[in-house]
DNA sequence: CAGACAAGGCTTTTT
DNA sequence: GCCTTGTCTG
């Protein structure tokens, strides 16, 4: 164990671990260091033998975060940490909730339930309450009862401040759902912060317990978290005061989904003995991005401000591109990357492709793809979330929680054996009389008058399975169960003898998921490795927590997705008004400034080159049209950048600028412009499958010429939209018109 | 009751 | 534009 532990560390780093016996709010910037803070704290506490690893709890904000926090703790001290609480706000309420869930009238073999299990509930609730779905929508139900749990606000609150007739139907299916969770001996994302709380509340015998116990509370991303999370924190630390928190308020995000940014600007209030340390050094970023970020960000009213500074050198400017399109903003980052590899110094995983939203990496996706660029994508289809990967995790789920009703119906059907829609009704209707579960109605099939023979038969056929499996979850490990589910029902040689690509992946992934449980079974010591705490932690795994920076590859994900990382080179695409800052976040300044945080954290991840790309056109949604290219305008924030800081290419655009609303006959040359001295042509057909390209001009019979605006697809024939003289916009199948493209 | 096809809805961001 | 959902047909 090293004695000079604490040499690596500024003073205010080393302040900040040595402050031990107060509450410490840790202001730290971007890449100033606060992993390691809290990675040197954890080892600090633990050599002087101040508390032992579970008496330590540590928040983080990912999953991968606490594995690395505790892989290079243990470095720090030379042995293995076993039993400290790391891990995210909802693995470490899981786990409590499995230590305790008899206390709030559940047992510890729950079931977690992500949105889409929410949905099928609350769909399953309005069938039984008669409500329209096209008038209140499922979707909109579950994100209104999310929203309402998120601000610690259950169903009779909800329904004493409901006013209108949709909110009125909305409260019934609110007390309906948390009722069936209940029944279902299931928790969803937001119960996992909720419950700790009730369970506290009610039980001071348990909260002391635990209050004694923890001696240390660390809590990382502190501006990230909800109101539940706040109390849970406060709660624990109550008695003993020991919690230290870090944050940057100029990197919350997640306001959208319930972060309160307030928890982090009024701490000072909540613990008026506290002491605040900043973090200003950035040992990160060249100068110049990290003074263009700073310049940006402080134009926020909401922070508590602060000056980050670096002692790194000037570096590059940052580069802003323009590209006539989304193909063409594609194609320049296969121009920055082979650029960037020309330098010698960088390998792929030194680059990353950063956007808004997921729907942006596909034209990306397609560019890399064509020039067998390697790329890994982070998120976007969850691997947790792919049909065949649910219905196997739906029948194990069942076996572990036979309540679960959201999985039962999820199964009791597939593979097809033969109980249809109308079947399973009678089912509900029998249970629901009987005031029995799902999985006990369909164990009493035979006495459902309602039911054919063959479906009865069918059924305890299928239960026989079921119980079967029950018996041996605790003979056999989670692997070879999960192996021996998959052949019995199966789950995987469906799709192996298939031909379509589709099948061939899904047959991959289910042998992923096996793979992945075998690992599970075999890292986890016996009583932690079963079936019930890998299906828990499994559904709290996000795509990031798969991410490997090892395999060399571009990385291409989601702003939001790459907080917490950093890069070497990083491109930020899309920067257009509309789309970064999105236009829902136009409206109120609360929004915008939190846009302008999401620009300032994806600006902060770059080391040494930052490229800021926008696209003159861009397919996709935009003003509520679909499948329509329009006009862009680069993003506010490109302008909030102090030029000096910045280079713009020369734009060759020798005609009038492109305008829909124009009708008169320019040609469009965006397609060339000078970039870095180098003219630059972008000469390939924007869409190969098609004789079409958007921009080209057409004449047609009646309507005379016009310009391609967008390209779709009409059954077997080619849709094109096309502005034509006098702003006539219409849409025609180029198969049946007769249109000729002019030259 | 299951598969094929058409219409409708929809995209911020994620635990 | 895409994907999900609903409806029709065998």
């Amino acid at each position: 164990m090293p004695d000079n532990l604490l040499d690596n560390l500024n003073p205010e780093q080393r302040e900040a671990v040595q402050y031990l016996d107060k509450p410490l709010l840790v202001l730290a910037g971007a890449g100033s260091g606060k992993t390691r803070v809290l990675i040197y704290k954890i080892a600090h506490l633990l050599q002087k033998g101040l508390v032992k690893p579970q008496e330590i709890l540590a928040v983080t904000f990912t999953n991968k975060a606490a594995n690395e926090m505790r892989q290079r703790a243990e470095l720090l001290v030379e042995s293995q940490i076993t039993g400290m609480w790391i891990g995210t706000f909802h693995s470490i309420c899981a786990r409590i909730l499995r230590k305790e869930a008899n206390h709030i009238g559940h047992s510890r073999n729950f079931t977690i339930y992500d949105v889409d299990d929410q949905i099928k509930q609350i769909q399953r609730i309005m069938e039984f309450l008669n409500i329209d779905q096209k008038i209140v929508k499922p979707r909109q139900v579950q994100y209104v009862i999310s929203k309402n749990k998120n601000k610690l606000k259950n169903a009779p609150d909800f329904e004493k401040a409901a006013t209108n007739f949709i909110d009125q139907k909305i409260a019934n299916v609110f007390w309906e759902y948390e009722a069936a969770l209940s029944r279902n001996n299931a928790f969803d994302f937001d119960d996992l912060l909720i419950k700790p709380l009730d369970l506290f509340t009610q039980n001071e015998n348990i909260l002391t317990k635990y209050q004694d116990s923890l001696k240390y509370i660390l809590v990382d991303e502190y501006q990230d978290t909800n109101r539940a999370q706040y109390h849970f924190i406060k709660m624990l630390s109550a008695k003993h005061r020991r919690i230290c928190v870090v944050g940057d308020e100029d990197q919350s995000i997640y306001r959208w989904r319930g972060a309160d940014i307030e928890n982090i600007l009024s701490f000072e209030q909540d613990f008026p003995d506290c002491k605040i340390i900043r973090l200003e050094q950035n040992y990160r970023s060249t100068q110049t991005i990290l003074n263009a970020a700073n310049s940006l960000v402080a134009k926020n009213q909401q922070r508590l401000g602060k000056y980050l500074w670096s002692e790194k050198e000037v570096g590059e400017q940052i580069r802003i591109i323009p590209a006539p399109s989304e193909v063409g903003e594609a194609r320049h980052i296969l121009k920055i990357i082979s650029e960037m590899q020309s330098l010698g110094t960088y390998t792929l995983n030194d680059i990353a492709v950063l956007y808004r939203t997921n729907a942006q990496s596909r034209a990306i996706e397609d560019q890399l793809r064509r020039s067998k660029t390697p790329y890994k994508l982070v998120g976007g289809t969850k691997f947790y979330e792919r049909k065949e990967i649910k219905d196997i995790l739906a029948y194990l789920k069942l076996l572990v929680n036979p309540n679960d009703s959201v999985s039962l119906r999820r199964v009791i059907n597939f593979p097809t054996r033969g109980i249809g829609e109308i079947s399973i009704q009678h089912i509900e209707n029998f249970g629901r009389e009987k005031e029995i579960t799902l999985y006990d109605a369909v164990m009493d099939a035979e006495t459902i008058p309602q039911l054919s023979t063959a479906a009865k038969g069918s059924l305890k056929h299928f239960v026989d399975q079921i119980e079967n499996f029950r018996v041996k979850i605790s003979q056999i490990t989670a692997y070879e169960l999960a192996q021996e589910v998959i052949e019995t029902f199966n789950l995987r040689s469906q799709y192996q003898h298939s031909d379509m690509f589709e099948d061939k992946a899904r047959f991959e992934n289910v042998n992923e998921l096996l793979n992945s449980i075998a690992i599970f079974t075999e890292t986890n010591a016996d009583d932690n490795a079963s079936l019930e705490v890998y299906l828990q932690e499994v559904s709290l795994l996000t795509d990031i927590d798969y991410w490997d920076p090892e395999n060399n590859a571009v990385t291409l994900m989601t702003l939001h997705s790459a907080k917490g990382l950093e890069f070497p080179i990083i491109i930020i695409t899309g920067m257009e008004d509309g789309l970064f800052p999105i236009s829902r976040a136009l409206e109120n300044d609360q929004d915008l400034e939190e846009e302008r945080r999401l620009f300032y954290v994806g600006m902060t991840r770059a080391k040494d080159h930052l490229f800021l790309l926008w696209a003159q056109r861009r397919f996709g949604f935009q003003n509520s049209e679909y499948g329509m290219a329009y006009k862009n305008v680069p993003s506010r924030f490109l302008k909030e950048i102090p030029e000096g800081y910045i280079v713009r290419p020369y734009s060759v655009q020798t005609g009038q600028e492109w305008d829909r609303n124009d009708g008169s006959n320019h040609r469009q040359t965006d397609i060339d412009f000078y970039y870095e001295d180098k003219f630059i042509t972008l000469d390939e057909p924007l869409l190969d499958y098609s004789i079409y390209s958007v921009g080209q001009w057409v004449v047609h019979d009646d309507f005379g010429k016009g310009q391609i605006l967008g390209i779709g697809k009409s059954g077997n024939g080619t849709k094109l939209t096309i502005l034509f003289a006098r702003n006539q916009l219409k849409k025609i199948i180029a198969e049946y018109a007769n249109i000729q493209i002019v030259d």
